[in-house]
DNA sequence: ACTTATTCCATGTTATTCCATATATTCCCA
DNA sequence: TGGGAATATATGGAATAACATGGAATAAGT
């Protein structure tokens, strides 16, 4: 399977349109995928997304768990409700949402990050600010001689 | 399997555009890859880069970690987020992004220094220092009679 | 009918490919 | 073992193709 690698920034217009950057669209239109879905990170002010098949392995976790324990309430609801599916137009474009928006805090850009099988969307500074910690914990763990 | 060795300096031209030294790509063409994967690297002001096998030997990494452990995100953004694939063009060259240039911090040229299954990539003079680091630290090491 | 959403175009910009030449390497034969 | 020709490489620039981006036109929904 192709993964997202490496990450771009681009800029989203008046009525929230953004052009996916070419190297995803190829892989989501290789996938099948004509809309990306779109779920909001419980974790970061970002946002996951990815093709229908990262929706199939939110349902497989949902699959694990007991159907009538609240737990998998919470977890059905969340990867339903609080996922946006974003179709992708003639011209290769998404139209952000106002929750997504709302959510990442996205203003006249965002940055699309590899994440492997998904990619994830930041405003950029906080992307910035993201990678920045990502890197240095793993440097840490690697000074403390548990990895490496 | 082939491995990258001795090192290289090439220019860089105005475009980014950078000829993959011989050597180095007829390795890569060896094994299949028309493109070169290459990771910031956190411990320096180089790049590490190789096909397609150096990427999978970081995910063979993360596999072994917990998928639900909070290393397991940092390590993965981190690999898939600060990696960049450089397709190799019709005359053997790459473009060097701006992200590899500025992190690098290169300048007209670069040096491609073999290391095993991959290479780093270095600015030319930061990998002359870092080369002699390497030498003194060796040098030291043999001194205290640990090695040879 | 008005608002909102979607599609369609236009165009400047960027990226990629193609080509040309200079330089270096290799190979072959004298 | 030296040419010397043939081949491969390095490198810059030009031509071409993709892409990004804004706005207008059309369609849909209320």
């Amino acid at each position: 399977m192709e993964r997202f690698v490496s990450n771009y920034t681009k800029k989203v217009d008046g009525k929230g349109r953004v052009s996916v950057p070419p190297q995803f669209r190829t892989i989501l239109q290789r996938s099948g995928d004509d809309q990306i879905y779109a779920q909001l990170s419980l974790e970061t002010h970002s946002v996951i997304a990815g093709g229908a098949s990262l929706l199939a392995q939110l349902e497989a976790r949902l699959e694990r768990m007991d159907p009538f324990s609240p737990e998998y309430d919470d977890w059905a609801t969340h990867i339903y409700a609080d996922n946006h599916a974003l179709k992708i137009d003639g011209d290769g474009r998404i139209i952000l949402t106002d929750a997504i928006v709302e959510h990442a805090k996205i203003k006249g850009e965002v940055t699309f990050a590899g994440r492997g099988a998904s990619f994830h969307l930041w405003q950029p500074e906080a992307f910035e600010e993201y990678m920045s910690g990502v890197r240095s914990r793993i440097r840490d763990v690697r000074a403390g001689g548990q990895l490496s």
